[in-house]
DNA sequence: CTGTATCCCGTCAGATACTG
DNA sequence: CAGTATCTGACGGGATACAG
């Protein structure tokens, strides 16, 4: 059984071996929303607006690396992908209110697995990590 | 409760509000596994060897668009990190075969959910993005 | 406050050629 | 078969300045 197969319900096509023939085009669409998910800020983004909508200037000072160009950018992705909603109020001085949709919501929920996965074996990674290096002394 | 909290047990350090004062180490951290595991293809690789181990052409050949020289490097990385085992049998012609560690098997589950996800919606994300473009006529 | 515009550099990643 | 080496263009992403 083919995770690839699995995920989509596409039929193996049984060209050969267990998980081969992954339809290109299942790749493709893989590949773009891993793109998304695993871009530099997003899922941190969406792991901080899980407890309610946040303000621009909240998300800059709770990523701590982020810059405004980031930011902006990211939020622009993920609202054209539906996964966040932005809300301006037209006051002054201008508020705007970026939040979950049930879209990210359920993405939310893999993201924080995976963001649990992280923390529990970041340490085992880098020591694993470490060995290799000392491995092969110079690269 | 703030997922970042949550994710290693530590305190919230109640500076403001839900879930701000997120452990900036923490943030770290878990953009370098993000970064490993939402890299353009990892993940893939991962999932391709959940059924068994595979050589390093049967994964060329698996993996679509590629290249050598990225196959190469992200199995380095992967083995680096110790999410994949390389075993070289000195025959000839070489073989060499790449398989999951436990520590990448109890990442696969968290990868094929994704995955799941990334098949589910990604039509409705490409709708999304379609009608964003559309709004904003030219950029 | 909430962004956008510009400059700029480092890294990513493909193509191609070569080696054990 | 299983890689490595090198070149190169594209893009991500930071800093800074400016705008609504």
């Amino acid at each position: 059984m083919c995770v690839m197969d699995q995920a989509a319900g596409t039929e193996p096509a049984a060209s050969r071996g267990p998980c081969a023939a992954i339809p290109a085009e299942q790749m493709a669409f893989i590949r773009e929303i891993l793109d998304r998910v695993g871009d530099k800020w997003s899922t941190l983004i969406i792991a901080l607006l899980e407890d309610g909508p946040l303000r621009y200037s909240d998300l800059q000072h709770d990523v701590p690396g982020i810059s405004q160009r980031m930011l902006s950018h990211t939020l622009r992705q993920l609202h054209q992908d539906g996964l966040v909603t932005r809300t301006a109020y037209a006051e002054v001085p201008p508020r705007v209110e970026y939040a979950l949709t049930p879209l990210s919501r359920s993405l939310l929920d893999i993201v924080k697995q995976l963001i649990g996965w992280a923390s529990d074996h970041h340490d085992e990674i880098r020591r694993n990590r470490a060995e290799a290096e000392t491995a092969v002394p110079r690269r």
